[in-house]
DNA sequence: TTCTAATCGAGACGGTACGTCCCGTCTTGCC
DNA sequence: GGCAAGACGGGACGTACCGTCTCGATTAGAA
């Protein structure tokens, strides 16, 4: 029977040693070192290091998943830009993330993981917020559901991960209003008259 | 005096290397064996895998900065966004921009030079592209910029190389259109009456 | 807990490799390829070329010491001189001797060892060999011992391993003859009248 | 035309180097820097580092054999001797005899290259030598001349090469007392009544 | 409580890849 | 055209780890 002491103090060292080296650099035994642990034990759970990331990463990234509903669209997309932005600068996960992103593009098996319990999970609830702000009247009803999703993690993944800018105090405020602005126009066309 | 043939060959096994296996497992000895030379043929160039990345990624990223001008915003929006994304698209390129972006969270010296030779450039073309907006009377006068500039490119970058989903044949107009729809409203704040 | 049967391959391998390439180009990595064993493992109980050398050299050589006691002087002498010569001509031996000889001029180290654990026991064993003669009344009380020394061993080892003469079959007899001629004599010094 | 200036300060630098590192290690770049001159004028001149030594060290051995005549075997002998010893003792030469005996165990062609220009020279003076002392009645004239050459050398050659052990003033005297009884003697056989 | 079987840490194993060093060849300018 | 200087492809060096496998010591759950 695996101890459960043992098997938590190894994924805790998993993703502080991916923090700290990357995928690529991360092996087994700087992680079974790091926990204190054989080599063996790390290897008794998982068979190898991409399957060993690919479980710890999926199980741990389910929990991530906030749903805001405070009742107006302006208060969702708020908290959830907030909620959002906030776990793009915990300390690990500011540096494991871009680095798992990487790596999927090299390992199909984490991508799809990642695409399953993470991607997936969150396009379905950021499409019933934005769902209710139709129901609500707050947002037209032929808004592009797809592009919109782009809208809402795109700016700030690209500002807080890609940038590496830090937020001013109203920033949240700003980026809100302008999602706003881009939700509520009219279709995508040739200008007005 | 170092023979320009090699050099190039180096370059070019450096970013094919890269794209391979990514900046974690780049090692110089499978450079070198790409490039056809010898380690220390490499080494007589480079004093480190760190420098040698600094070097050829941005002088490589200078090369691919383009500066539309079409005579309207949505033309040089969409030209900016097609381009860019044919950037991205690129098989190389594809792989190797998470991955250098990953590596440069635990490199100062990458993001620093990243950010010189590359997000400092692509700044000032796209903010002159504004401009010229604005001049036009296409874009109102306060219009964030530092916020728009991020709508520019993030939710772009998101779909392609996060989301990692192939764009539909009017993928780029939508974009466009609501992205001029967010840029054109009034100023983020307090909801409108 | 290092393993024997790795240890006694690597010493196998060690005196192979020396008798084939010499010590200047002994390598460890021959030495591990040759033992069919990784190289840590070498280093894992040695730290150096060197402290394996002496190590393994002075510890195989303090086997190969006889002790001739045969009853008469003359058979002590052809025993020890047969004995001796079988060693020289051991087909391992007789590469590594020289070689090893060759590197203890720049090795102190090694020639201090060689010094220790060989010299010092064929000195003092071939001495009671002669002072057994001596006792006998086969050898003249006031024998110069150190120069017999050297005459014991000096002629055959450059025959065999300087000049490289392969000995005719009545060789050590006349040798033994010469030998006993030259103890048997008055002490060095002026010619007798 | 080879400027003999380059040639000779290559021919110094080898036997240096070849004192210093030995055969085995010694590489044409240390000649060449020692000396002071490219690479590519080494090999202008030899082909490699095997043909190289065989050529200077033979045509640097002819120069070292003596031929004493003093008019009494003992004063021959002596002389023999201490000339010899001379030779052993040169900072250089006795740290490159040894190396070089022991690379002519892998070098056929080098170990012929002595054979014929140092060898068989001073074998020839040395019979000479004896040759000499029988005519004049000093020597027995059946004394075996093969075994009286290996005692005229061999038990110097240990003492001082070998065993590495200073010689004591006197020490040429009774060294060559002792030969002078081992060759007046009867010839080898049995032991006489 | 005693036995037994599995997990534990530690680390030796054969092996691979690293960056460094240096080999002998070949190229380049100076003289 | 000989020269020094040094860049070239190549390969061996000792080091550092890799993942596998072998140890006793420790630990849990069945007897």
């Amino acid at each position: 029977v695996l101890q459960d002491a043992v098997t938590d103090a190894i994924a805790l060292a998993f993703f502080e040693e991916l923090a700290a080296v990357g995928y690529g650099r991360l092996s087994i035994e700087a992680v079974a070192k790091r926990a204190g642990s054989g080599k063996a034990a790390v290897y008794r759970r998982w068979p190898s290091k991409r399957v060993m990331a690919v479980d710890l990463i999926t199980k741990a990234a389910v929990d991530t998943v906030g749903v805001p509903d405070t009742g107006s669209l302006r208060g969702d997309l708020h908290l959830f830009l907030t909620t959002t932005a906030e776990g793009f600068l915990h300390p690990l996960a500011s540096r494991i993330i871009p680095d798992v992103l990487a790596a999927a593009v090299r390992e199909p098996t984490l991508a799809e993981g990642l695409r399953h319990s993470i991607a997936d999970v969150r396009r379905k609830h950021v499409t019933e917020l934005l769902q209710r702000g139709m129901e609500r009247g707050e947002l037209p009803e032929d808004l592009h559901v797809g592009l919109a999703l782009d809208f809402l993690i795109g700016p700030l993944y690209w500002r807080l991960m890609v940038d590496d800018y830090p937020p001013e105090p109203n920033y949240f405020d700003e980026l809100t209003g302008m999602l706003l602005a881009a939700f509520r126009a009219r279709p995508a066309g040739p200008r007005r008259p």
